[in-house]
DNA sequence: TAATAGAAAATTTTT
DNA sequence: TTTTCTATTA
């Protein structure tokens, strides 16, 4: 898709600093700056970096993309090149924009940061993520792009109930066409940042009767009406922003001397296009991403950003960090075997100079059903904390979310202290959004969604009738609903419960409104809370969830003790959705492989590896080959979030919405190289293959472990009994068990000191180090002499016979 | 208006 | 299986 051209080639020189806060800094690139780098001893920030960092960190000027492989010190190239860039003085912290995606991604580099410069730097205050540097943006220049500089930033749930107003309004089936899948759509357009106008004919044909553009456009309007902007317009509107103020922008390109986005495989067309806006000042970007990693193309993200970031940049430069930290040789030569399958990337090898002669190979095991598959992941966790491992070091990554609770039922039984990572948020819970609301509302009169949202909770006689003729006020005489509803208290309109119910809350507003500055926002939200009778609701519910409700309560005040206002609370957390945990007691980590991303483990399980559910069928289904590719950088990321050991599982049995459905084995097992796995009976029931032939319903785990014997007598366990006698003079410690056999497949044949692919003196080819001659064997870790590069140990996988 | 019973639908989710 | 929404009824 060649939807832009390549970037216009400006003169880096153009910047001359204009206010106060854009003081002269040396000069990029100026005699002055080189000069005073020169003089420097070197930094003790760029000890202990390996070449290929050190290029990327000290490769200041131009466009650079940093390709930078799971575990190469991704974080650490960017913390140090900005350290680097205000160390040598050539730029201040407000001339450097670091864009991220996460608030998490942001505090750490701030963090880091402080660490290097040793705290000398006040904050960054371009540092963060897309969002809050759109907010910031946006607030700014409101009034450029029809807003009013206090909007408000409506969450998915508002923009939900928003979209079937809209829905309503325009006379269609709100269950034909789902408001839900009109946010998608919606979001969809945001994130590749089109306008009503803009979206294909397609597009707009296929929801709601062809009223897709009518529906999008009517709620922009909308939003305009209400003074509120939803996620996707803190991009789109900062884009238009600058977009149509050549002047706005260029004083940013001026600003910005430095510009570095993290991530960058996941950003999408409106960030690039946006990126490459600011950048056209200065030149100096600096993206970092690895492509293999990119997960969120279902959300709009473009690997296409970063496969083409060459031409896009002219004379950008490309540094490659491929020497990786973290994992074991097993896993990285697992992961590059399994991501090689993709065409769709810019392909990079990484290696490992460790060897250590006891690493584990990755284990693909198998189980009857999800609950075995618990149960033996859950044995094995036992068996690893008895060895001593910390829990917090062992992590379970799962497809999809579901899959979580046999692990968390299996935990309880068990005992053993675990923690969900991700899932719901705490701001996004019930009850304390509708807290926000009522503090939204005190705050902002004028915000209709936080209205309707508590005018009737707890109950207050104030029905869907009411609601309705409140809107038909409001629209008719375009009030927000507040106003609406003092309005109407003065006619006769409104009758009975719903009347008094009505004033009753008018007046509680008008009440805590006059109060905001009598007492400090803490006292206030408690005042809210307590008057409105919202704690009083939860505190009379016998239902399970209503202590741990009015917990979250507690914990949201306790929260806003961190901020001055009110106003500085609400803005917060409607960016900021997680409150950042302080992690208590060690536990296993239960996560999506989504949100593992970023992090590592000395053991990694992976269950669920089936047809179906990894890779899913929709991702399948949706996208063909595209999301399979995707699905396989999920799968990379799995592994490679291991240190030590990866531990892949599937189940032949699945429940799925309670029913049970039978599946086969995942694509990816076939895609692991056979040499670096270990294909194990983790002891628990049968053969795999043998399970199948036996129809095995209804039997008891006891009754599997009578037909043990038989179910092994397989050809699979033919081949494994073979593998193990080759095997058994070697020296190598004889496997439990042999190589198993799914659905009559071998798909992974566990080498027990087998046949060594090359010979001594055989010549290879190497990805890196090119051609070279074998020196040595050692299993499957070769020592090789490279024409070029000398002396290397390398693992196997990673040579081709030359 | 509120409570309740029954039906339909349930990837991934940085902001 | 469980949750969430809708339609029905008091």
């Amino acid at each position: 898709m060649h939807y832009l051209g390549p970037m216009q080639n400006q003169p880096t020189s153009a910047a001359a600093p204009r206010s106060e806060s854009e003081a002269p800094a040396p000069r990029t690139g100026s005699i002055a700056a080189r000069a005073m780098a020169a003089a420097r001893p070197a930094a003790a920030y760029l000890d202990n970096l390996n070449p290929e960092q050190r290029d990327a960190i000290l490769t200041i000027e131009g466009p650079l993309l940093v390709l930078a492989g799971a575990g190469t010190g991704k974080t650490r190239v960017l913390t140090t090149r900005i350290a680097h860039i205000l160390a040598t003085g050539q730029a201040f912290p407000s001339q450097i924009l670091a864009v991220t995606f996460t608030n998490k991604a942001a505090r750490e580099m701030k963090e880091r940061i402080g660490h290097l410069v040793g705290g000398a730097v006040e904050g960054m205050p371009w540092l963060g993520t897309f969002h809050s540097i759109g907010v910031k943006l946006l607030r700014r220049h409101a009034e450029l792009v029809g807003l009013r500089s206090d909007f408000t930033i409506l969450d998915t749930d508002d923009q939900i109930r928003l979209l079937k107003q809209q829905i309503q309004a325009e006379g269609l089936d709100e269950k034909r066409w789902p408001a839900r899948q009109l946010a998608g759509l919606i979001d969809g357009w945001k994130n590749k940042g089109l306008a009503p106008k803009d979206i294909p004919e397609g597009d707009a044909r296929f929801f709601g009767n062809g009223r897709g553009r009518e529906l999008y456009a009517g709620y922009q309007d909308r939003l305009k009406v209400l003074n509120a902007v939803d996620f996707g317009d803190l991009l789109t509107e900062t884009l238009r922003l600058f977009r149509e103020n050549p002047d706005v922008l260029a004083d940013y390109q001026r600003r910005f001397r430095f510009i570095l986005v993290d991530e960058y495989q996941d950003t999408n067309v409106v960030q690039y296009l946006w990126l490459r806006l600011l950048a056209q000042g200065s030149r100096n970007i600096c993206c970092v991403g690895d492509d293999d990693q990119s997960i969120y193309g279902w959300r709009g993200a473009e690997v296409d950003n970063i496969l083409r970031f060459e031409k896009d940049f002219p004379g950008a430069k490309v540094v490659r960090l491929e020497r990786n930290y973290r994992s074991t040789a097993h896993i990285l030569a697992s992961a590059s075997h399994l991501i090689a399958h993709n065409e769709a990337r810019l392909g990079k090898t990484l290696f490992t100079e460790s060897d250590d002669p006891d690493a584990e190979k990755v284990r693909v095991a198998a189980a009857w059903d999800s609950e075995e598959e618990a149960r033996s992941i859950g044995d094995a966790i036992e068996r690893l904390q008895r060895r001593g491992a910390s829990l917090d070091e062992v992590a379970i990554l799962v497809r999809a979310s579901f899959q979580m609770r046999e692990f968390e039922d299996r935990f309880v039984t068990l005992g053993v202290p675990y923690r969900v990572v991700g899932g719901p948020r705490f701001y996004e819970r019930l009850e304390i959004r509708d807290a926000i609301a009522y503090f939204r509302l005190v705050s902002q009169p004028a915000d209709d969604l936080a209205f309707e949202r508590i005018v009737n909770t707890p109950r207050r006689g104030i029905g869907d009738a009411t609601v309705q003729m409140l809107h038909a006020y409001a629209r008719a005489n375009r009030v927000p609903l507040t106003e609406a509803a003092a309005n109407m208290l003065e006619t006769e309109e409104i009758k009975g419960k719903a009347r008094s119910g009505l004033r009753e809350v008018m007046a509680s507003l008008g009440r805590w409104r006059g109060q905001i500055d009598a007492l400090s926002h803490i006292e206030l939200a408690e005042l809210i809370l307590d008057e409105s009778g919202y704690t009083a609701m939860w505190q009379n519910d016998r239902s399970a969830e209503a202590p741990g409700r009015l917990e979250n309560l507690k914990e949201l005040i306790r929260s806003m003790q961190d901020f001055e206002s009110l106003a500085g609370f609400l803005e917060h957390i409607s960016l900021v959705m997680d409150r950042d945990g302080a992690d208590g007691a060690e536990a296993v980590s239960i996560m999506t492989l989504h949100s593992a991303k970023g992090l590592e483990f000395d053991d990694v399980f992976l269950p669920g590896w089936e047809e179906g559910l990894f890779p899913h069928q929709r991702a399948l289904d949706e996208s063909g080959r595209a999301g399979l590719e995707e699905e396989r950088r999920l799968a990379y990321v799995g592994l490679t979030r291991a240190r030590k050991r990866a531990y892949v599982w599937f189940a032949s049995n699945r429940r799925i919405h309670g029913s049970w459905q039978s599946s086969i084995p995942s694509r990816f097992l076939d895609e692991l190289p056979a040499a670096h796995v270990e294909v194990v009976d983790q002891g628990s029931s049968y053969g795999g293959y043998a399970r199948s032939t036996y129809g095995a319903y209804g039997e008891s785990r006891f009754d599997r472990a009578q037909s043990f014997s038989s179910s092994y007598d397989t050809p699979g366990w033919q081949r494994a009994k073979a593998a193990r006698a080759a095997g058994a003079g070697t020296g190598v410690p004889p496997v439990r068990t042999g190589p198993k056999v799914i659905e009559g497949e071998l798909i992974a044949r566990s080498v027990v000191g087998g046949e060594a692919r090359f010979a001594v003196g055989a010549r290879v080819f190497h990805q890196k180090f090119g051609y070279g001659a074998v020196f040595s064997v050692d299993g499957n870790k070769l020592t090789v002499d490279f024409d070029k590069a000398g002396r290397k140990k390398v693992v196997d996988s990673f040579v081709d016979e030359a």
